[in-house]
DNA sequence: TTGGGCACTTACCAAAAGGTGCATACTTGT
DNA sequence: ACAAGTATGCACCTTTTGGTAAGTGCCCAA
């Protein structure tokens, strides 16, 4: 047919393809990409990964600058979605701890990859961002 | 997965943890995640990592679902952040077509494990996606 | 001459996401 | 007595995101 079949022009192999499989979702990358959206959930999924159970306020405290309102609320949707477990003590000064299920393992680990890009490739996006922002601030 | 050298509760330690490196990222995974973020992205650059370079059109047919406006902006985006290559004929009906550059070929391949993840586990999402759902409606 | 495809661009809006701050009920430390 | 810490809940608000619809300039087919 077409002449164009000049393989692989790009060293990298195939990505396979993602295909549909269950109504609701395009593919499986879209899939993992509704239940990880939000702007902390992989940072506390990628933290739970690292330690072990963690109480809520070394939580805090560890993923800076999020709020009590936002934590909270991305702690309970990936609870919710079976990725963490929640264990309240009912102990008089509240006391809770977060870990991860099985589940939420699986997932930290296919973060993996996605955590090592970004070190490679840091100082790329560094540099593209700041491009990015100025451009911005400037015409603001 | 690790052999059972789970004596406590923290069973596996695969994750690497994730090096605040430069200014602004909390971690690798933190870069990439801006980078990614966006409704249609990772599908833009998942599509784009199986086939060639793709004319706005077809681009914006095998999306489904994506506007003009959100195709486009998500391109220039991506164009912005060094992940893809945008190549204007200059011809009379506009032809225009856009392609991965290394950076985001690798990216892609980053994304693979995060895709096996959501079809592997597409059920549980999906039943958990229902539920939420069912919840949300009914309370509204 | 009208209509459609191409690759966008713009203006306007609705919805979602996220942030601030106060309140709770109880305990421990000063 | 009072402040601080504990793990949340809630009301209010701003910012960000995404969607709709229209328009642009050009060409080709009917």
């Amino acid at each position: 047919m077409s002449d164009t079949i000049s393989p692989p022009a790009q060293a990298s192999p195939p990505v396979p393809s993602c295909t549909p499989t269950l109504p609701g979702f395009t593919c499986g990358l879209d899939a993992t990409l509704r239940v990880v959206a939000g702007k902390w959930k992989p940072l506390i999924l990628y933290f739970l990964a690292q330690g072990g159970p963690t109480r809520y306020g070394d939580l805090r405290r560890a993923v800076r600058d999020v709020s009590d309102k936002m934590l909270i609320q991305q702690l309970k949707e990936l609870e919710a979605d079976g990725l963490v477990k929640r264990t309240d003590y009912k102990e008089v000064p509240p006391r809770v701890d977060y870990s991860l299920t099985s589940l939420g393992h699986s997932l930290a680990q296919a973060l993996v990859p996605l955590c090592s890009w970004g070190t490679e490739h840091m100082a790329e996006v560094s540099r593209v961002f700041a491009e990015r922002d100025a451009w911005n601030t400037k015409r603001r």
